[in-house]
DNA sequence: TTGACACATGTAACCGGTTTCATCAACTTA
DNA sequence: TAAGTTGATGAAACCGGTTACATGTGTCAA
């Protein structure tokens, strides 16, 4: 009788026998093809077609040491900020032959050392986790599990582990100072939960000593958010004369809020925004914000971890600058 | 002379040994703890913890045969509406102990093959994809690597893959109709490129026999891609009544040209998405729009492929229902 | 003719776990 | 007390590749 059913996957052995060569010379046709004589390989690849062998990952992994894959854990993907940092730091890893696992935090340390222990445990090589804050027992993996990782998001060059960012406090103060340039004195600042985010906590810290009154508004970060803190805002006695959001997403639902109030910006206030999403030049009115270069964070971010698992090189702390983007959300107050 | 330098990681025999009991003891006290009596297993542990033992992926694969990880692959994260999909097929693949690979193809089916190839080979379990529009080398891999494999974001029960997602074409259609229910006779039609793109194609072939008098406009699918289109469209002699727009992304741009062109909606002219992301209820006007399940598509597919290799069973094709949202952008034609 | 050498290939150990099966002591049960 | 169970553990095979080292053949210079 024909063994039909059965149908158990071909491995190398296999594969070596019905080319009539040995393991080794298989293994040679995969990983140092001109080393195998043409003939011989010729065979050698009829035999993988035949038998439709697929190579083991498992297998070449416990002998490279290789998995070729490294984790990125982000708080969210809802927040088109870390889609484009994961979509850049993607294919710049694939340069480097390097696939992405992606992990989604919700902002919790928690969660974020329950799913590096997770990516960890799966094969990744290497990490990329966002900001500087995090629990203990996450270092302690790290150290323990003797995997790279560097952080994001943040610049910090006394930080335990390679930061890749940019300095949120600076990238605050520019915006402030843009609008104090411009005469204002009472600005609302809309902000994100500091708790657990070391980012928007920086972001406030840079909103100091310029002489214009803050006052501030803490809402989750969403253009649902940015409503809410819009209105917020509205209902204050005396209106500030600007709206800082230290998030583009949360400065789209204030104006969203300002126009459903029939307030015109910039006319009767202003809105400056935070972190230069792609779309933000293309809503209405064009925001005006400072830029934070996340396309180039992941080409680095990449390029760092990409170092470290190949030739142990670990990345210097690494600065990007944010810089400042005038377009039409701002003018002098009336 | 002390050995301090080498520090080659542990194994399980090191770990035994340390322990003074066999490696089989030692694995178990991995994989069934209570099979081991509680003055061995803590000897283990501690030994584990001494020698900062890790386990190798690698090696509990090769042997399980299992990676613990299912491969993704969608055109773009700078959509919205992937980002989201996503971000549930994450959460609910981790309740089935599953991580998540993720790849972008740019739309491209060569590209999309090629990363297939590369997550597999680096152990994928099992691929996501979106669409059912794919190189025949795509099917030829899975095949080969009798990997599963399902489709996404369109649903076809008559596809060589499991399909779970939406009729799109009935989706289309049930804005269409929205439309000249309330009167609209001459509508614009804004939507992506319809190359290597059946979700597009299905939804512009929904949009059939209504007797509204429609007008294409291609564009990029972006926000900058609809501010293109929405100037396009009021460039034409006759302006349409309305703008039918085969994405929320699009409509947010022609919502903001519409705006910064000074025309009013709904009063000047409605404008109707499609998709339903989540910030498309905060935008302004709130925008009118039809929801796709895409949520509820991340929780099925992630269901569907884990079924898939846990327990070999292969999902049925899974339809979701689109359904319109009532919000502020569209109202009877003036 | 012979020794050196490059090239093609094979043998077998090895990577780090899991798992089957055997072993043995302690505990029941009749 | 003998036989049958149960529970804890160990020995060794095994998973599917890679690779160090050995072997054998053909070419070429001396």
């Amino acid at each position: 009788m024909s063994k039909t059913q059965p149908q158990k996957r071909a491995n190398l052995r296999d594969v070596a026998s019905a080319a009539g060569v040995s393991v080794a010379t298989v293994s040679r046709v995969m990983n140092a093809p001109d080393t195998v004589a043409e003939k011989t390989r010729k065979r050698v690849e009829d035999a993988m077609n035949s038998l439709r062998w697929v190579p083991s990952a498992a297998a070449r992994a416990i002998n490279t040491g290789r998995t070729r894959f490294v984790g990125a854990l982000v708080p969210t993907l809802d927040n088109a900020i870390f889609a484009r940092f994961l979509s850049k730091l993607e294919n710049q890893l694939n340069t480097h032959r390097l696939s992405l696992v992606v992990a989604t935090t919700d902002g919790s340390p928690d969660v974020e050392t329950e799913k590096a222990k997770t990516l960890i445990d799966i094969g990744a090589e290497g990490l990329i986790v966002s900001g500087i804050t995090h629990d203990q027992a996450l270092y302690d993996l790290l150290e323990r599990s003797q995997r790279p990782a560097i952080a994001t998001s943040y610049y910090d060059p006394g930080f335990a582990l390679p930061t890749i960012g940019y300095d949120n406090a600076a990238a605050a103060a520019l915006a402030l100072e843009h609008l104090t340039s411009l005469g204002h004195r009472q600005v609302a600042v809309v902000h994100g939960p500091r708790t657990n985010n070391d980012r928007t906590r920086a972001r406030l810290d840079g909103l100091t000593g310029t002489g214009a009154v803050l006052q501030l508004f803490e809402t989750e970060i969403s253009l649902a958010g940015g409503c809410t803190a819009a209105r917020a805002i509205l209902q204050e006695p005396q209106h500030p004369t600007a709206i800082l959001c230290l998030s583009d997403v949360l400065a789209s639902g204030v104006l969203a809020e300002l126009h459903r109030q029939d307030l015109i910006v910039p006319e009767d206030i202003s809105v400056i925004g935070l972190d230069d999403l792609p779309g933000s030049a293309h809503i209405y009115p064009e925001l005006t914000t400072v830029h934070l270069p996340v396309a180039r964070m992941g080409l680095a971010a990449a390029d760092a971890i990409a170092g470290w698992v190949e030739t142990q090189t670990v990345p210097e702390p690494f600065l990007l600058e944010p810089s400042l983007v005038l377009r039409r959300s701002t003018a002098r107050p009336s």
